[in-house]
DNA sequence: TTCGACACATACGT
DNA sequence: GACGTATGTGTCGA
């Protein structure tokens, strides 16, 4: 923060917490990034996920994942604006087996009629539902460029299991071009060759990893530049506000082509504020 | 009112 | 410390 930087309201307002101050944050202040709500813990999927260490034993999984920008929580209730970007970060583990185990191991989920079926690779997805009425709601990712590059949905990251990296790492490694730090960084985000000599991968035993569609594998699901669709309000009321949940699901893509939920976690419920000029300070009462 | 497009401003990374 | 970037938001016009 620089002397010229307005005084943010956790500082002014230090001690006095009946006085609420919007200081308006400057697009690239460090400010602008803050830990949002806490997700909801895991919830297991409908099909049982199994391996052929421990055929019997259904396998549990911990999914984890934060908000490190674009979510403010005022009074009881998480705030977005439609108009700016969040950034999510997500990784799942496998609580009873060690990465090592997980690369050593093949794994099947049993279906409706009783038949194992193999898992592929496992995947990260984020998506975003309505809590009224549970439709899907569309995210959309830009890059750096923003209006002069490309969108797209958020995308399925093909992972293995990982720790999630703490806030300060997340707001460190936003916008790095730096090649020696991007190199660090995608040793925290991707399974690496630091991973495979660690012994933490042995060449020929790394069975699962062979239906992994890319030689990328995250360790954590990265989201970045992410917005809700522009048209979420598309003839809607103003007068009822709605509220979204952003979801995060570990899937199991299988060797049928199949997709099946392993696990999710859910935010709690969020209020996006769209482009009205009432929703900004600039529009003074 | 809402949206896409364009514009401006300003802290950040190198 | 200059220079190019990234991103919140102001504005215009359909």
């Amino acid at each position: 923060m620089t002397l010229l930087d307005p005084i943010p309201d956790e500082i002014e307002n230090r001690g006095d917490e009946r006085k609420v101050t919007k200081e308006k944050l400057a697009p690239r202040s460090s400010l602008q990034f803050k830990v949002g709500p806490q997700f909801s813990p895991t919830t297991q999927g409908l099909s049982a996920l199994y391996s052929t260490h421990s055929p019997h034993i259904p396998i549990v999984s911990k999914i984890s994942a934060r908000i490190d920008r674009g979510f403010e929580k005022e009074g009881d209730e998480w705030i977005g604006y439609k108009r700016n970007y969040f950034t999510l970060v997500s990784s799942f583990e496998f609580p009873s087996m060690s990465l090592k185990t997980f690369l050593e191991t093949e794994f099947y989920v049993v279906d409706n009629f009783n038949n194992a079926v193999g898992v592929r690779f496992f995947g990260l997805k984020l998506i975003s539902t309505c809590v009224e009425d549970g439709t899907f709601i569309n995210l959309v990712q830009h890059t750096a460029k923003r209006d002069r590059g490309p969108q797209q949905a958020p995308p399925v990251y093909p992972a293995v299991p990982g720790k999630l990296p703490d806030h300060e790492t997340i707001k460190e490694a936003a916008n790095v071009r730096n090649s020696s730090k991007i190199e660090k960084i995608n040793r925290l985000f991707y399974l690496s060759d630091m991973d495979y000599r660690n012994g933490v991968r042995s060449s020929d035993e790394t069975n699962c990893l062979r239906g992994y569609p890319t030689n990328i594998i995250s360790k954590v699901a990265r989201y970045e530049r992410v917005q809700f669709s522009s048209s979420i309000n598309y003839r809607k009321p103003t007068s009822v506000v709605r509220h979204f949940n952003l979801v995060v699901q570990l899937i199991a893509h299988l060797e049928n082509g199949v997709d099946v939920v392993v696990g999710f976690i859910e935010s709690p419920s969020l209020i996006i504020r769209g482009r009205s000029p009432s929703n900004y300070q600039s529009s003074k009462q």
